[in-house]
RNA sequence: GGGCGAUUAGCUCAGUUGGCUAGAGCAUCUGCCUUACAAGCAGAGGGUCGUAGGUUCGAGUCCUACAUCGCCCACCA
């Protein structure tokens, strides 16, 4: 028996632990066909928010779709660890920077603690019903996943993706470690453009240079002019002299100068920005590198080394100034690169790294992107566009601790760089030997350890190879190559998705999943974006989850368009929170009528049966096209307005019949039955895709056919009543006219109806005809009149049996 | 500046390839204890579908322009 009112945290603390037990999701190859999901690997950098309850909901519901209609769904879940999320987390729990702490102790505590966390989000993920199997779970810093790591590296090397070079990078200076442009977040600052004064050396002209970071100006290499400036060009050619800093430097023309922009004459530092690098390759200018890694200026500059780089801003102007070497300053709003780790400005270097070629196969990257399906197709968009974009190659070396070690050494005397051996992996060098002894190039026995660790995303993008377990003796490389689905929120098309594909392409020369499926994101309020630095989520996953039970939060996760923002509203969880006691109250109800019910064949519904089980059949059709589609909350929203109906109509139909056998015989009884019987379990079944607690609860009590309702399978409808649906409409529709009236004279909906007088089209008149004792049971009428017209229908008059009413 | 999306009832949103009178929930108002459910049920009011043009027999839906909002990218001279 079902109980009176259900009790939605006892029952889901009951049947998650009864999923653990009896596995039911495990994962275990079989003659199906498999549909697998590269899930996200969350960052494990200290909470869950109430956002990655909504993205991952939205494709577990996909993972449930897919197991009820009949396929093998591998769905693994895993942990992004690496990195320098996990280092700033540590950092932050300790109080300290990574080498205040040393290397070795500082890896204990990154692993121990994202051990910790990841334990808090296997539970909460747990709750939420994720249907994974944990047993197929990764961390991305374990050996095995370093192993996979590090083979993918020494493939792309064997194939000459990767190389190895002094060249300028992105570089943050409060994380101390170069990053890739993918990691770059814009933010507004306010600022001064400032208006220098130059002079040429050869006779002495003034001209004038804006510029936003004057303390640059010890860097300065060359100054450029557009060659078509009429007013300018004559300059080219002549030198420049830079005040305070007291250098000449030539002028040059190009192309790339705007002429309305600042001045039209525009200074060349190494490095300032993305321009000042390319003028520096293209005319190969000299460096002058005058920054420091940890964002000071280098002591070989008079005057103002030492100092930090905004103190030496504000000291070149003030000298500036002294000199009269300032036309104007204008205060100035603009966006600036930062890190989006820290939030700190980003400043470019010089120094070895390592990269994967990326633009040189643009093109590849883009005919992959095409032939993978993306939901909602707009998303492609995004993804062609960042393509287009992109100005580096892909820097994968941080010069971090906790992360995925290169696995190579170079020869301390003539740098050559020695790359392990792919029996060897997973190696850290800074343990272990090289795999030769003497140098390939020069002979010489001394080798020093590659210090740099991986981009975090430089293992994320290989977790199709993860889950395939790529390079192992039993590995899934048949059939998860591609993977079906991958299913992202919208920010990480350009890191997650992007870099995955450029993987997929060098690794297999192929798309690493057939569907992409983006959702979008949830706001903190109406337009504005919940952020990881700003902490504006007020809602506690947790704390939601014990206060609306997890299918409530699926309710509200499982509701909207795929991909589009989503605010967390209270009012969708209310009435989810209806939906949820709605199913229950009506289970309890069909339970009742079910105590003495037998499954047997039967093909004799009534005409009100028939109608209800046609309305299901187109019902289902639609929730099925859009779960086809990946759209769960217009899947959910089809299937919630169906359900109603099936309460408020077809069951305050049904329910004389079902209480008075006596009155309408036991095979009318039996129709209906067998009608609640079949649809209350197809019913249950497509909700378990959104609910899994509370329809597994009712499954147990009243089917329990499979040990649970998520191992059934949808099967196909063998009945056609699609006369029967819209005729059945419209006597619903005379129906809510009769009850309209008796609501407007203020009247129990009980209130007998003397007379009901009504003129119908012949087929509905026969309809009428055929479900007589349901349509004057459900309305009380004592007496009806059908008069036949040609069409349509009308509501002639309903006479009302008030005095009854008085009683 | 470029790309993408959104704009429909007081609020949150559906509205599929153009097709009868534009829908739902919440909120508001009026009733109803009805042998599952008052956390319920039956009703009512509420919209010139962002603006202006265009295509069409017919436009919320297609096209163009504009406005507002959001996201992504570029913009450090």
């Amino acid at each position: 028996m079902l109980d009176k009112k259900y009790n939605a945290a006892e029952k889901e603390a009951k049947w998650l632990n009864y999923w653990n037990e009896e596995k039911i999701y495990s994962f275990k190859r079989d003659d199906r066909k498999v549909y697998s999901i590269d899930t996200p690997p969350p960052t494990v950098n200290g909470k869950i928010h109430i956002g990655h309850i909504f993205s991952y909901s939205q494709a577990e519901m996909i993972a449930r779709y897919k197991r009820l209609s009949g396929y093998n769904v591998f769905y693994p879940f895993g942990f992004d660890d690496n990195g320098l999320p996990s280092e700033r987390l540590v950092e932050k729990e300790e109080g300290k920077k990574a080498h205040e702490i040393g290397r070795e102790e500082f890896s204990r505590l990154c692993y121990e603690t994202t051990d910790r966390y990841e334990s808090e989000f296997k539970n909460l993920f747990s709750r939420l019903g994720v249907s994974t199997d944990w047993k197929n779970a990764y961390k991305t810093v374990s050996p095995s996943t370093i192993k996979i790591s590090q083979a993918s590296f020494l493939d792309l090397v064997d194939k000459g993706h990767v190389y190895h070079k002094e060249s300028p990078a992105l570089w943050c200076n409060e994380c101390l470690t170069s990053i890739a442009q993918a990691e770059l977040e814009t933010k507004t600052i306010k600022t001064t453009f400032n208006y220098v004064k130059f002079t040429t050396v050869e006779d002495g002209e003034e001209f004038i240079i804006a510029t936003t970071r004057p303390e640059l100006l010890p860097a300065i290499v060359c100054v450029f002019v557009n060659p078509s400036d009429e007013n300018r060009k004559h300059l080219i050619g002549k030198t420049a002299h830079i005040p305070v800093i007291d250098v000449e430097v030539p002028i040059m023309a190009d192309e790339k100068v705007a002429i309305d922009k600042g001045t039209g004459v525009v200074m060349c530092c190494t490095f300032g920005d993305q321009t000042d690098i390319e003028w520096w390759k293209k005319y190969n200018l000299p460096l002058k590198y005058i920054f420091t890694d940890d964002g000071h200026i280098n002591d070989t500059v008079p005057n103002y080394g030492g100092l930090k780089i905004k103190e030496a801003r504000a000291k070149i102007i003030e000298d500036l100034q002294n000199g009269g070497y300032i036309d104007h300053i204008e205060d100035l709003e603009h966006e600036v690169q930062t890190h989006e780790r820290c939030g700190h400005e980003v400043e470019y270097t010089v120094m070895n790294q390592w990269f994967i070629d990326i633009m040189n196969h643009k093109d590849d990257f883009l005919r992959i992107g095409r032939e993978i399906k993306w939901y909602p197709e707009y998303m492609f968009a995004r993804y062609e566009e960042w393509v287009n974009n992109i100005a580096w190659d892909w820097c994968i070396s941080r010069q971090r601790y906790f992360g995925v070690p290169f696995p190579v050494w170079y020869c301390a005397d003539c740098g050559e760089a020695i790359i392990a051996n792919r029996e060897d992996l997973p190696v850290n060098p800074l343990v272990d030997q090289p795999p030769v002894d003497r140098c390939p190039k020069c002979g010489c026995t001394n080798f020093v350890p590659e210090n740099d660790v991986m981009d975090t995303w430089a293992t994320s993008s290989v977790t199709p190879l993860i889950n395939m377990r790529y390079g192992e003796e039993e590995n899934y490389e048949d059939i998860l190559k591609p993977m079906s689905l991958r299913a992202n929120a919208s920010d990480i098309i350009r890191t997650w998705d992007f870099y995955t594909i450029v993987k997929s392409f060098y690794h297999f020369g192929m798309r690493p999943w057939d569907n992409v499926m983006i959702s979008g994101f949830v706001m903190a309020n109406k337009g504005e974006k919940i952020s990881k630095s700003k902490s504006n989520s007020k809602q506690e996953p947790l704390e939601v989850l014990n206060t609306y039970s997890a299918d409530v939060v699926r309710y509200w996760a499982g509701s909207g368009r795929l991909g589009t923002d989503i605010a967390f509203n209270e009012e969708t969880l209310s009435r989810g929170k209806k939906l949820i006691n709605k199913i229950w109250n009506v289970a309890k109800f069909i339970e009742m009528h079910l105590a003495d019910y037998e499954d047997r064949e039967f093909t004799d519904y009534e005409f009100i049966d028939r109608w209800i089980l046609g309305k299901f059949a187109i019902m289902q059709d639609q929730f099925l096209r859009y779960l086809e589609d990946y759209e769960i909350g217009l899947a959910l929203n089809t299937l919630e307005k169906f359900f109603w109906n099936f309460c408020d109509n077809y069951i305050e139909i049904v329910k004389h019949r079902l209480y008075r056998p006596e009155e309408f015989g036991d095979i009318k009884r039996y129709s209906g039955q067998k009608t609640i019987y079949t649809l209350l379990y197809r019913l249950l079944q497509d909700f378990s895709i959104f609910f899994p607690y509370i329809t597994e609860e009712i499954y147990q009590e009243l089917y329990h056919q499979e040990k649970s309702i998520h191992l059934t399978q949808i099967e196909k409808i063998d009945f056609d009543f699609k006369d029967e649906a819209v005729l059945g409409d419209n006597i619903v529709d005379i129906i809510s006219i009769a009850r309209g009236e008796k609501t407007n004279n203020n009247v129990s909906l009980k209130t007998p109806i003397k007379t009901l007088n009504i003129s119908v089209y012949s087929k509905l008149k026969e309809a009428i005809e055929e479900a007589i004792l349901d349509f004057k049971a459900t309305l009380f009428i004592e007496n009806l009149n059908v008069e036949e017209t040609e069409s349509s229908f009308e509501v002639k008059s309903i006479i009302l049996d008030l005095e009854d009413n008085d009683n």
